[in-house]
DNA sequence: ATACATTAAGTGTAATTACATATATTAGAA
DNA sequence: TTCTAATATATGTAATTACACTTAATGTAT
């Protein structure tokens, strides 16, 4: 590591960068671990509150897709999964047969409300360790590196 | 959603770990694609910067996976593949026979000097994105979650 | 020395992922 | 219409991962 004043200013970006990633995994593990009670992963659980939030109106795989914590190609089967479980329905689309129509079922409602105690308990004590203006900033301070910085390497 | 103040405050902070978690996984996915001209993930780069900064003083399995960005139990398996491309030797500890001594070779060596300055470059782009003031403060509170709320979880 | 626990590394397996590709449908141009 | 391009979803695959388990070596109490 050089001494120069500009490359020890850059490293604790390059930290930052890092530490997301780090924490992201983590945060990912811990995640589906707290969601395995509910044999639910953490992308099944964004699903199904995705659905709820459009509340009652159908979407598409790719509208899921895009409103998605993980871009990947995998919605289909993520569906799959989901459709298993009766949380949610598949219809095809009548008035373009290629697209599908996906709903929340009454099932998965339920499933999301006792899941909601839980989100609710940790979302507390999580307020106790981070401010909201703290969260705010970082928040901020996230978005513009993943805006400036990475998004441009996802160009399709 | 309630409308109490202390629900409202604390959904900040849960965007936070939604953030942390998807800006982390797609910080990787962007990470892995930049290695791949060299022929390595992220997790392959880490280990050669860890044996690096080791510098010269061999590190067991243990010890490389106990400083890795992502704390899987297939860091054996990672190093083969570092083996298999002659970046890192394994040897046999003679005191403790169960551990083995990994080091980086030349190759590896060179290998990261060409990296970095690909990492010099994104760093500058970086600082300019973000100052080292708000990296170091999002690192502070990144950390805080981490260290407070889903360390508890990891047990073991 | 013997037995048992602990530590270190490696392996088996099912599930997940990234990436490329295939299939089906619709839109639009000639 | 007919051809081609674009869109929406699904699938094949090789690699990776989480997790449980195995194997081997060492430490320790008796």
């Amino acid at each position: 590591m050089s001494t120069h004043k500009t490359s020890y200013t850059s490293a604790e970006q390059e930290k930052l960068v890092m530490n997301i990633i780090y924490s992201g995994n983590l945060f990912n593990l811990v995640s589906n671990r707290l969601f395995k009670p509910y044999d639910l992963t953490i992308q099944q659980y964004n699903v199904l509150r995705i659905l709820r939030e459009a509340n009652d109106f159908p979407l598409s795989i790719t509208d899921i897709g895009s409103k998605m914590l993980d871009r990947s190609s995998n919605v289909s089967r993520l569906i799959d999964k989901l459709v298993d479980k009766s949380l949610v329905t598949r219809v095809e689309s009548k008035k373009d047969r290629r697209k599908m129509k996906i709903m929340v079922t009454e099932g998965g409602l339920c499933l999301l409300k006792d899941i909601d105690v839980l989100i609710c308990e940790m979302n507390s004590d999580l307020s106790q360790i981070v401010s909201h203006v703290e969260a705010r900033d970082a928040n901020k301070i996230i978005n513009k590196i993943r805006r400036l910085h990475f998004d441009k390497y996802l160009k399709k």
